[in-house]
DNA sequence: ATATTCCTGATATAATTAGTCAGGAATAAA
DNA sequence: TTTATTCCTGACTAATTATATCAGGAATAT
């Protein structure tokens, strides 16, 4: 099973170009990457992947940067999660059935149905799920360029 | 987020033993390891924790070894893998809200779900749980010591 | 033309995981 | 009471993975 900083760093900068959404304007990583205390140069390898699974558009140049693909209520937090991280999976053998000498362990069962659990989960929340049930849209503040999500 | 092969070690050896519960007998460690595909001197460490959290009896010796130290299904999962990995968390910040340079990230919220939803899964269950629902105990066929999980 | 910004692969460092090793302590059985 | 067996424990090592940084290039707006 893998939810490594990758991951977060991804979620949480893609909420950050969501927040800005309505604006329709490229946001340049530096920015993201200052405002959500994120090492810049590796926001740009996220970003890529984001990119590159189609969840971001990207634009070079002065006044460059990334926005959405889709409308924030079209994203799912798994599909975020699943372009910068390998798969999420509990098995030690890949779901392939051989983690006991060629033949299923006994927990195999078990550690495929928290998979189906976990993925669920991820797929039917949407970065626009997230930011309203965390009232991001409402208690999120914005001081000098950075957010304050209070309560 | 943390499950690593020793939670899953730790999950198929206590399995191993509950399946044998029924026997009241200690068994050794070599034995469990051998049949399980695991380790025998890292299984050691394993089921040193597992004694040290309640979940296992230990005699030394001889016709020693462990066995459950309480009925399969009053040992949830969840406890077994807290027993070996450091504490199931998907924030960046151990739940403090200071992932965004002393705040909270915009996705703080949402990584507290998740905990939730994951610790709430792993304590349901229970080893009996498990062993039935994987039909274990009926698909389990013993050849040459080493169990097979039919089906 | 130039400054800006994304793009990409390679490389480096740090942390964590996954084990091994060595010696000791308890216990049952001969 | 000796011996073989088994757990107990901390220290150590090797391998892997995560977390970046670096360097140079490509596109684009002004």
């Amino acid at each position: 099973m893998n939810l490594t900083n990758k991951g977060k760093y991804a979620l949480t900068a893609i909420l950050d170009l969501a927040v800005l959404d309505k604006n329709k304007r490229y946001i340049k990583i530096s920015e993201v990457a200052e405002r959500q205390s994120i090492p810049a140069q590796y926001l740009e390898q996220i970003f890529n992947k984001l990119k590159n699974e189609g969840l971001l558009y990207a634009s070079r140049g002065p006044a460059g940067g990334f926005r959405l693909a889709k409308k924030s209520h079209s994203i799912r937090v798994g599909e975020v999660i699943n372009a910068v991280e390998k798969p999420m999976d509990a098995t030690q053998c890949s779901g392939l059935g051989t983690c006991n000498a060629g033949t299923k362990c006994l927990a195999h069962d078990f550690w495929l149905e928290l998979n189906a659990n976990l993925n669920e989960f991820l797929m039917e929340k949407t970065l626009h799920d997230v930011l309203t049930k965390n009232d991001v849209l409402t208690k999120n503040v914005e001081v000098n360029n950075y957010y304050i999500v209070k309560g």
